[in-house]
DNA sequence: ACCTGAACACCGTTCAAGT
DNA sequence: ACCTGAACACCGTTCAAGT
């Protein structure tokens, strides 16, 4: 009548699921990940996930939230008056550069965070320290937003992300503007890695033009 | 032995096939585009779709491009030193104006413009219009990516979309700065729209200061 | 040239059955 | 509780066949 040995250990969990998935999305992109497949890389058979995930579309969340959980959030942690400007471009950084490390994920990462608990931990996070920092409650929700925006977008909408690789496809007299060196792999990193630095730069200073009014009065 | 005359009219031509995709997607979402289900929509087999696109990506690939070209870019017309901050804005809002009307194509359209002649098209435009008002090229190259960067991130990412709308799933005691009025859908919308203006603003402010620097040497 | 039906190699998900 | 095989209702794409 004690307790039966359980007859073995689990072959699957959740949290083995999420890493071979991330593992995978990695190594050959969002669309090698079919339940299937990631069912063989787990040595089980493709139902077998769905004891653990509703859908493979909450796999695919899990994977993005645990990317998002790792972005480091410290520089928020002692954040005061005058430096909340290098705190969120740190952030920028450490934001971007975890998006760089899974770009297959970026897709999955740049829709709405609103379900994902690491992105409202995020959101918190720079709300709270902005508000230490001396802005408004409505301003301080709105710098998380719209630089989660900008760097997600960035990540996104990379001029070098599946850019046709065939320079003939694109006819120079139809963008009379732009000239041939835009076409060239080397070149659109370029303008993805300066336009990026340019766009921070300037969110930033015109934020702290905003933060000049409601400071000093 | 003159020609014969042609059977008859084809059932398909590649803007019909654009066309009818388009108002799917708008009507039901991307997952309700399949080749199987448009092509039931434009009275013809599957297969078919394949005498005038290689893909079904091609297709979505034309939609987004067919959207693309709707985007105002008259502003960029007649630019001059003066008002490349207008031009900047009012093209801003036209084209966040166009993602909104089309919600599902937003994924489509927020991945890189490269391949996409209309998305070239844009950058040309904003290009050569900076460069009018006294950018320097880098620059000019720099500021149609990042602003196109915070449009459709904005776009893709907002707080709206997506949002699980039931409010017992969010605990407020994980997010002790985030009250209780973010889990409402209007207070959400109202954040997204906040935060484009704010940040619309910010970037104009922040390239006004580095222009300063270039036009007063 | 353009459309068709049949077929291939897949999908996500459900479910009864096993342990 | 957790895993399995079989099955359902789909996919995108190819291809020989028709006109």
């Amino acid at each position: 009548m004690c307790a039966m040995a359980r007859p073995r250990k689990p072959l699957l969990s959740r949290e083995r699921i999420v890493e071979t998935a991330g593992a995978l999305v990695d190594a050959e992109g969002l669309e090698a990940v079919s339940t299937r497949r990631l069912a063989a890389e787990l040595g089980v058979s493709g139902p077998s996930l769905y004891n653990h995930f509703r859908t493979k579309d909450e796999i695919l969340e899990a994977v993005a939230d645990a990317v998002s959980a790792r972005v480091d959030l410290s520089m928020f942690g002692e954040t005061d008056g005058r430096d909340w400007r290098t705190a969120l471009h740190d952030w920028a950084l450490s934001y971007r550069a975890a998006l760089a490390d899974h770009p297959h994920l970026v897709p999955v990462l740049a829709v709405g965070p609103g379900r994902r608990p690491a992105g409202l931990r995020v959101a918190d996070a720079v709300f709270g320290a902005m508000v230490r920092a001396g802005w408004p409650p409505a301003q301080a929700t709105h710098i998380g937003a719209l630089m989660r925006y900008f760097i997600t977008g960035s990540a996104l909408g990379s001029f070098a992300r599946g850019f046709v690789d065939d320079a003939t496809a694109y006819d120079p007299a139809d963008y009379p503007h732009l000239g041939q060196a835009h076409l060239l792999a080397e070149r659109r990193q370029q303008v993805d890695e300066g336009a990026f630095e340019t766009g921070l730069r300037a969110l930033l200073d015109g934020l702290s033009l905003q933060y000049e009014r409601y400071a000093s009065p």
